[in-house]
DNA sequence: CTTGACTCTGTACCCGCGTGTAGGGTTCAT
DNA sequence: ATGAACCCTACACGCGGGTACAGAGTCAAG
C-alpha cells in the first residue's frame, strides 16, 4: 500500500507518516524502484499504537522504547512497568502543580467578587512582593 | 541602574529583560546617550509582576492585558476577573485530561502487576484495537 | 590610555511534534 | 500519450518563552 493509503487508514497525515519513520518509529518502509515507499498492513497498526500511546501522555521518545520493547522476545515487563510508572509520576506533578494554580487564582477571583477595596486584589497580588 | 543589574534584582536574566521590553510587556527604558538603557526601580516590580503571574499560568499576552489593565485608570476589575475565570477553566481542562491519563495508565501498571498472562497488559492495550 | 566588564543590535537556535512548500519524478486509467 | 493524482527529497516554518552568539561600541577604575 502506498503511503496515503497507509496514513488514511491510521488516521494521520502523509507527511507524519515520513516522520515518524525518519525518527525511527515505524521500520524504513521497502521501496519499489521508483523510489516509493509500500508500506505493510503492519505499519498501520504501529501508527495507531503510537497514537494510542500518545494519548496516555508519552512522548515520542518513550513511544519509541516501549515500541522496541513490544519488538524484543524478552518482553521486558519490570521496563514497561517502569516507564509507566515515571509517566505517572510526572501526570502527578503537573496535576499538583495546575492544583496549586487554580487555588490561588480561585482565592483571588473570590477576594475580587467579595472585596470592596478600590483596588483589584488580583492586580495587587501580583504587583505586591511575597507569598507565592 | 543598567540592564544587568534589574535583571539581576529582577530574578531574571539580561536577555529576558530585553525581550519583554521587545514584547512590549516592559514599557521602552529611557537611553544615555551610548544607547545604554537605564532603568527606574519600576521595571523591577514590573519583571516580578510578570513572573509572578506566569507562576499562576498566565501566558504573556494575558500578562500584557494585565499590566495594560493595572495601569488604566479605569481599573477594570471584571474584566481582570474574566481573564482569571478563563485561566481557571483552562487549568480544569487540562486537569481533567491529566487525570483521564492518569486513571488509564494506573490501572494498566495494575493489571501488569497483578496478572499472570504472557503478554505485558500495557503493550497489549496500546497494540490493540478499541477503546480509548 | 588601557583593560576588562559591561552594553548594543541583529540573527539564529532550543524544546516537541509535526505541517507546508518548492521542484521534481511516477503511476495508472483513459 | 496524456493528465490528474500521487510520490519523492530537502528545507523552512509554527507554537511559547526564552537563550546564545557575533561583532561592534561604551563605561569606569587604575
Amino acid at each position: 500500500m502506498w503511503i496515503s493509503e497507509a496514513a488514511e487508514q491510521a488516521g494521520v497525515n502523509v507527511q507524519t507518516v515520513r516522520y515518524y519513520e525518519r525518527r525511527g518509529l515505524l521500520p524504513k518502509a521497502p521501496r519499489r524502484a521508483s523510489g516509493y515507499r509500500e508500506f505493510p498492513s503492519e505499519a498501520i497498526r504501529t501508527v495507531r499504537f503510537i497514537k494510542r500511546a500518545q494519548e496516555l501522555g508519552f512522548s515520542l521518545d518513550e513511544v519509541q522504547e516501549l515500541l522496541r520493547l513490544q519488538r524484543s522476545s524478552s518482553r521486558d515487563r519490570p521496563r514497561i512497568r517502569k516507564i509507566s510508572e515515571r509517566r505517572i509520576a510526572q501526570i502527578d506533578q503537573k496535576i499538583a502543580e495546575l492544583q496549586r494554580m487554580r487555588k490561588a487564582l480561585k482565592t483571588l477571583v473570590h477576594a475580587c467578587h467579595e472585596g470592596a477595596t478600590l483596588e483589584c486584589p488580583i492586580i495587587e497580588a501580583l504587583a505586591t512582593e511575597g507569598g507565592s
